[in-house]
DNA sequence: TAGCATGATATTATCGATAATTCAATAGTA
DNA sequence: TACTATTGAATTATCGATAATATCATGCTA
């Protein structure tokens, strides 16, 4: 049985409008503070609604208006560490600009990720921010067709010209990679995300550069971001009799599973392997060493993704998409 | 600007309407799947839907209906681990029964929660799951106001009597105590959370009582659950000259704080001190030892709440508020 | 003093969907 | 035959707010 909030006494601009004399349109106008109300109006209007305990009704105005004040959030996973930060940082900048957060799971997974966006647009938020699987740009297409505005946060398209946010993946494969050279590492294990990730491409490309500037070969695994193969590809790797002295993880999370795996096979760290992961999302933990990381500023990050997605919103855009990176540098910590 | 989505051309009921020569309202039904609608009509709409890229608009629907098939989830911080598997679960399950999340952090503060819930109403939401910062009944006060279905969700207050999904606090203090206690250790120093909330409460009932049943004295700090206290509380002790040989700690994630500390201050786990944490959130992780802690089946608690909201939601709620309560288990692991 | 900008409020028309009600046509029953 | 059910669709009336426009005093300028 549906409830109707309304029908119970609660208060609605109407209601004030008979207790006050005026109509709802100047209630409505002076509870938005609109300067062309009289103050005294004002005043006497908003007294009135705060002892009838009236409560702004947020979908009314957005049938009407067309904005909602709404973003959805559409990342691969809540529960992993790195995108509960970015949510909560999110979260946090577009409150501050008037704007509530719809979060949306896709699991890496297209189909989900293209029925999120499906969910965003039935639910008229005015922009998302999106962290593609990059299995397809159906979700993309989607949007550009309800022309929501939106902003890629950590991969971008190639051959797709949008708002995106990344990080300098290829500058910290770079500088991780000759970081562990430079500590003695000479068989550099680069246990990376899928190929179809721009970042993994980006890091690989940056990874194997330092390798050959330093005239080394690279050994390249691709593991699934979402747990577990981690163990199994290490465990193959053993069976193959692949020896490494240092270990670059695609993100921290697999670092901090390889890590387990090694320490569960008395493989000492920094001792025997050196490791370097990526994200610097671990920095408060100690595994018991600390995860030496290619870092960015998130907070930056954050604001320059919610900037431009505010922007975009607003109308105040430029016509092309624009790519920001942020710059990135190497915490190196005991791991390494 | 405001951009006006329905005005570019994007359809809508009337203009599906339009081109098949029925009525909005019984496109409407059609898309619903009514049964007073014929088998053919309603191929013959929904084709055509499908065909003019067609999105039901939940903003209008809301407005007239009375359901927005939202659900706030009102966390104090996403970013806490144990906050972001719970909204992961919560997300899922309510997904799958039609609802979409909106999250709202209140950062343990009742000025951002009485904020959080305020929003939530004012969007209509159907329902509210909460974890009540317990520094005040205001939010919730707001929400039988409003006659907003709720939950809550880990805490509850011993004098209102609300649908709410806790963990067996105190048998979790008592089997978490006692077992430290078989393992030898004679002074348990336990980090608990603020005395204002329940969960503490009770989990030192439970610590203390197996304490007394051994003959032995407690010790107990109270930090705060936001990071950053574990460390000064641990000095602290230090410097009173406290001694101890085990650690009960409210979380997990105070835990892995104190064991940071520690292992700084050369303190061996499990040689010198024996862990023991709460949440079991750290299970697939090794720092380096795995974290023996206290508990439950989350995907069932994680049930057991959304099925208890969407009953109240759908009007088949009881009438008095109904506590469930998750029984723990302890896992034990190399920390003790 | 006519004319006109300005400020303050009222009127009216939507936003896009759904609930409630009505109506027409066909089928089944006494 | 007359009458009631049943089915399938159309009508009409909102939901609660806001945009667009109109109205009506004032006060000021020419």
């Amino acid at each position: 049985m549906a409830r109707f909030k309304t029908k119970d006494g609660l208060p609605t601009l109407k209601s004030i409008a008979e207790r006050t004399g005026f109509t709802a349109n100047t209630v409505s106008q002076a509870l938005r503070n609109s300067p062309s109300v009289a103050r005294q109006t004002r005043e006497e209007i908003r007294k009135a609604a705060r002892e009838m305990g009236y409560v702004h009704n947020v979908v009314a105005s957005s049938l009407r208006s067309g904005r909602t004040h709404t973003v959805a959030l559409v990342f691969g996973d809540v529960s992993n560490m790195l995108f509960a930060i970015k949510i909560r940082e999110l979260e946090e900048a577009l409150r501050k600009r008037g704007y509530q957060v719809l979060i949306l799971n896709t699991d890496e997974d297209e189909a989900l990720e293209r029925r999120a966006v499906h969910t965003a647009i039935s639910r008229q938020v005015d922009g998302v921010v999106l962290c593609p699987c990059q299995k397809g740009v159906e979700a993309l297409e989607l949007m550009e067709r309800h022309r929501v505005p939106y902003v890629l946060s950590g991969r971008y398209f190639d051959d797709v010209d949008c708002d995106s946010v990344v990080w300098a993946d290829y500058q910290g494969g770079l500088i991780a990679t000759r970081h562990l050279i430079g500590r003695g590492c000479r068989r550099i294990l680069f246990l990376n995300g899928p190929a179809f990730i721009s970042s993994a491409r980006e890091r690989g490309r940056g990874y194997r550069d330092a390798l050959a500037e330093a005239g080394l070969e690279p050994v390249e695994v691709s593991v699934s971001a979402m747990s577990g193969g981690v163990r199994g590809a290490l465990d193959e790797i053993r069976a193959r009799g692949v020896g490494y002295d240092g270990i670059f993880a695609f993100s921290d999370l697999i670092a901090l599973e390889a890590a387990c795996w090694l320490q569960e096979h008395g493989v000492g760290i920094p001792d025997k392997v050196r490791m370097a992961g990526f994200d610097d999302i671990l920095s408060h933990m100690c595994i018991p060493f600390g995860l030496t990381s290619v870092a960015a500023d998130k907070t930056q990050e954050t604001l320059i993704t919610v900037d431009m997605l505010v922007r975009r919103i607003e109308g105040r855009q430029e016509q092309r998409g624009k790519r920001r990176t942020m710059d990135v540098t190497l915490v190196a910590r005991t791991s390494s």
